[in-house]
DNA sequence: TCTGGAAGTTACAGACCGGTAACACCCTAG
DNA sequence: CTAGGGTGTTACCGGTCTGTAACTTCCAGA
């Protein structure tokens, strides 16, 4: 399992990465700072050298995650530098394959439902996350020679974050399948209507 | 607040409307039976004479929704009897009415992210009603001409969905703003394609 | 070799959790 | 009037939660 992580790095690294991981399996509330430290071959001590709180363990996981999706953003740059339409389609394939990596859902809209605190300092990270990505799907429209670029992300987006939260209800079979046909369908549909 | 409905129901009755309420405002995780109880205007002992327990009560109260949630489609049929055309537009008026309600999103999907354990007898329940809702809206699809009716559907699906998880992580003012405009277009866009 | 800091260990505090036992009460149906 | 079921009250159980104190161990760097 998380062996690997636990072996050979610092207890800050190995308690943030087993965290991210039981906090997305299981749950930010269905999972104590006690079994997160057992499980990272640790201790709680450590944890609360490192960490001040549970609340900013939960941030920090959640920063993580979104320096990760930005790693992602910047593999489609790279992988197909300028061509945004292509990155858009790299997208894609990307969020289809996320649907079926396992049952759970967005990282970011579990914790959102998990904290309703309005003032729970994880919302502010998870607001601009999302807000991050947004931004980067609208450029990726933009750069594709879309006219209603804010239009097709946003839709994009609520598809994407639907599937997430579909797969999470009714499992991979349902509605979720069409998400690639679909998205696939709103850009050739958009294209045609560059002008608009 | 709840004081409505504390006055004069049964206990039973002012427990699961609380629950819900409560539920669906804090979480699950984030509300003990105790809270409930007080909130009701009742005790422990009598929540666990009419419940054998807590996941029993959370159960029942995703089946009170369920419910409820049966009841908006029939006021559709009641309100434009045979008209399923007029059903579905009046389907995508009370979604974006639901987005603008509060800040939280679907109870179901909401649990499903906290409930992980995947034979928790909640989860079934959600599956099931999530599935009857997919077919009462392909049915108003299908109903009303278009051809690919589930892929509409589908896509209506989806985009509610991810509306809802939207708005509670980013906020109203979001993508998801742009529902109803998605949602009309992407009607007339397959009423357009009927013989598909 | 010595030292200082990071990490591990044990025990604990205080609160809350779901769930139960025992008993007093009240109100209605007969 | 009386009997009984639904309800309220209090206290409690065992467990888990976040967070802390005091102490020991280890290890790298000078």
């Amino acid at each position: 399992m998380t062996d690997g992580v636990v072996e050979r790095s610092r207890p800050r690294d190995r308690i943030l990465e087993t965290a991210r991981d039981m906090f997305h399996k299981h749950g930010i509330k269905g999972v104590g700072v006690d079994a997160i430290t057992e499980a990272a071959g640790t201790n709680k001590m450590t944890l609360y050298r490192h960490f001040e709180s549970k609340d900013e363990l939960i941030v920090e996981c959640l920063r993580a995650n979104a320096a990760k999706a930005g790693a992602m953003w910047d593999a489609f740059e790279a992988e197909f530098p300028g061509d945004k339409l292509a990155q858009l389609h790299a997208w894609v394939r990307k969020a289809a394959a996320m649907l079926n990596a396992d049952g759970r859902g967005c990282d970011m809209a579990n914790a959102a439902a998990e904290l309703t605190e309005p003032d729970h300092p994880a919302r502010l990270v998870i607001k601009e996350l999302k807000e991050a990505q947004r931004e980067r799907l609208v450029a990726l429209c933009r750069g594709a020679g879309i006219g209603q670029a804010e239009l097709l992300a946003d839709t994009l987006s609520l598809l994407f974050e639907g599937a997430r939260v579909s797969v999470q209800t009714v499992g991979a079979e349902g509605p979720s399948t069409q998400f690639v046909r679909m998205a696939e369908g709103l850009i050739v549909s958009f294209r045609g209507t560059a002008a608009g």
